[in-house]
DNA sequence: AACTCGGGGCT
DNA sequence: AGCCCAGAGTT
């Protein structure tokens, strides 16, 4: 026996539901694709890139033959590079382990790089109608607010009570069609501020529109403050070459490219004098050039203040870093780098 | 359980 | 200037 909130969610989601091109024909590899691309990213921002993958890559097999520095850069711009590197992972492996199908069950799709118990129950639940309930952040503000839930995200014990009521929910619905009509109406009706109440088809049900504890739920830990990070990039050209540098396997950005970098202890470290990077010596230095304007870069947990130095060389040096390597500078945008370093590159060569 | 990992759009 | 987004991996 269907439940009759989920009941008037499916009709609502009938008449509302976005035509997103993955929901026509839910096969596993768009499905998963449009997963990965969409965890902590809105639809908006990463359609382009859903387009671009599959336009790429028709095939998980096609996916599974590319090299991480292919992927990366179309991965460009979207953040959280791991998602990128796994996404390839996990191609490889269906692709070469289970000749490019899919496991069904969520369980078994959250031991692939990537899939964790959201993805894992989409997947499951729109492509082989697994009735398992998804988790994301728009269903933990519907249901924390239909059952009026006084307990702060993220910890694992409020993960299993949500658990408990959506799969309560779920029960005896079409699962794949009954999420996304959760995801749906918390990203299109049950929104974070001022949410449309006064069309909402549950609101007889909604236990925080009864007590007006609405603007409290759902109740999420306070934010740290962010560290502050003051990056000095030095633009390294000598003739038609520039110095580019791989980031390594820790921290922001791994394995993405950059300008040669040395990173400051304070602000007022970008007025001290410069000092360029060991390996080249001043006196190869025929122009050198502090760019006024520093760049500010927000990370959601990082505030990065950056400046750019222009070194103009008459003379390669003898030596560079064993992860830096001179490139044409019309290929610098073959390379996946941070949005902040293709700012900085804007910033001098602008397009307009 | 706490921390880390990007970028953008909306208010 | 916050908030939050179709979260996952590591410590």
């Amino acid at each position: 026996m269907i439940n009759p909130i989920a009941h008037k969610l499916l009709n609502w989601y009938k008449k509302v539901k976005r035509p997103l091109p993955w929901r026509e024909n839910p096969e596993p590899y768009k499905v998963w694709l449009s997963e990965i691309i969409l965890q902590q990213t809105r639809v908006n921002q990463g359609m382009d890139y859903y387009h671009a993958f599959l336009n790429q890559y028709p095939s998980i097999h096609d996916l599974a033959k590319a090299e991480e520095d292919a992927v990366l850069k179309l991965w460009q711009g979207l953040g959280y590079y791991s998602r990128a590197r796994n996404l390839l992972k996990t191609a490889k492996r269906v692709s070469n382990e289970f000749q490019g199908h899919f496991p069904e069950r969520a369980q078994d799709l959250k031991k692939l790089p990537g899939i964790g118990p959201y993805t894992a129950a989409a997947i499951a639940s729109i492509c082989f109608e697994e009735e398992v309930a998804v988790l994301d952040g728009n269903v933990y503000r519907f249901l924390s607010r239909l059952f009026d839930i006084d307990l702060e995200i993220g910890s694992t014990k409020t993960r299993r009570v949500f658990e408990a009521y959506a799969n309560q929910l779920i029960q005896s619905t079409p699962p794949g069609e009954f999420n996304q009509a959760m995801m749906e109406f918390g990203s299109l009706q049950c929104i974070p501020q001022n949410p449309n109440c006064g069309s909402c088809v549950v609101q007889e049900h909604c236990l925080a529109f009864e007590r007006k504890t609405l603007s409290d739920r759902p109740v999420k830990a306070a934010k740290k403050p962010k560290r502050q990070r003051f990056f000095r990039f030095f633009l390294i050209g000598f003739e038609d070459e520039i110095l580019l540098d791989k980031r390594g396997e820790a921290g922001i950005w791994r394995n993405l490219y950059q300008f040669p970098l040395l990173e400051l202890k304070e602000e007022k470290d970008f007025q001290s004098e410069i000092q360029v990077p060991s390996y080249i010596s001043s006196k190869s230095v025929s122009r050198m050039e502090i760019h006024k304007n520093t760049l500010n870069h927000l990370l959601s947990h990082q505030s990065l203040h950056a400046q750019l130095v222009s070194l103009d060389l008459n003379v390669k040096p003898d030596e560079i870093p064993a992860t830096s390597f001179w490139v044409k500078r019309e290929s610098f945008a073959t390379f996946a780098v941070p949005k902040l370093v293709e700012n900085l590159w804007n910033e001098l060569n602008p397009t307009d």
